[in-house]
DNA sequence: TCCTAACGATACGGTACCGTTTCGATGATC
DNA sequence: GATCATCGAAACGGTACCGTATCGTTAGGA
């Protein structure tokens, strides 16, 4: 993830938006779905309630603009070896959500995505953005011969990425840093 | 996931603190964990809130409680041929994640589990009493020589059922009845 | 330098939930 | 059939958030 720079001019209006849209992301990530208010990301981002009503109807809207603004498809890898590239990308996931902000955020969003179908539609759209740069690495190990031609690769894609967010946000257990290397072991035939 | 029925004498309290658990359970589900209040949960049970707060000091003791109480774990399936028992498994989860309650339940405990350490380490339990019949399978596979027995048995059974948590709740992406079949003939080497 | 749009701060009545208390009803036990 | 623990209902003051309105301030373009 990292933050888009603006396309139009740098005003007042605009850098107390980016806060508070900043704010909003910090909020959820520390307090989750139940602490989302106006209220308390307005306090956060050091904005006047009517600042917020002004840009955004709800929570929800100022969410979904939070989120397509500051996440962006990660930047294509360089592409040697297959395993390598894998290893790379999974490992970069793994760091993410590792982090103490990351998977806060996306345990809160994954509760509200059940209940708000835009955010749902949203994340699904960012997810698939995340997996793209994989989902190619795993087209050219077909290509290449390290993964069996007949296998979907959308299921394949899930089999690499899956485990990491699965360990994290749901069995709670750890993601040593030898996992992204026993997956790719796992998933491709042995060499 | 099935209700434990009562080992002592169905008084009065009991049947009580059974509809209270109950009704929260159906409350997070329907609400998540914004809307998982002691007023709502008492409003859905048709109780008094002076009868939840008898029972339990805040709504996370109640959760805990009712966690803990109405999941037990899946019964072990018959031992036959190991893919065929891999594919009744998956199928299993994969048909508890395609209902309308449980996937809105597990992404509100995700939620709440992340600020909640005692919530977490429950959740971190009930998850591992769903993985050990995959994980008993798994090592059967690998003593019949189905899947390498230099692989992470935990690896493997993180590999079998984290694409269901993931399809689910984090790529919005559908469940083809297909996909139980897709992935173990993706994990096990081809016969 | 001036003008103006956008800001932050503050206050408003309304609503929801908190945690506690009281009280009458009810069901299990003896 | 009496007793008693437990229940549901209701009300309490307190707090947090809602969405809106007002007002003085301030940054940035004309």
């Amino acid at each position: 993830m990292a933050a888009t720079q603006p396309i139009g001019p740098v005003g007042r209006g605009t850098r107390a938006r980016q806060r508070v849209m900043a704010a909003a992301l910090d909020q959820l990530a520390a307090e989750g779905s139940a602490g989302f208010t106006m209220e308390s990301i307005a306090r956060r981002a050091g904005a006047s309630k009517a600042t917020l009503y002004r840009h955004w109807p709800s929570v929800s809207a100022l969410l979904v603009d939070a989120m397509s603004t500051t996440f962006e498809p990660l930047p294509p890898r360089g592409s040697g070896d297959v395993r390598n590239d894998l290893v790379a990308l999974l490992t970069q996931a793994a760091e993410l959500l590792a982090s103490d902000r990351f998977p806060r955020l996306m345990a809160a969003i994954v509760d509200l995505a059940e209940r708000d179908p835009t955010l749902a539609e949203l994340h699904a759209g960012l997810t698939e953005q995340q997996r793209r740069p994989v989902l190619e690495v795993v087209r050219r190990g077909q290509a290449q011969g390290h993964i069996a031609a007949e296998a979907d690769p959308e299921v394949v894609v899930d089999l690499l990425t899956a485990p990491f967010f699965y360990r994290r946000l749901v069995a709670h257990r750890p993601l040593p840093k030898t996992l992204p290397q026993a997956i790719v072991d796992q998933v491709l035939p042995r060499r």
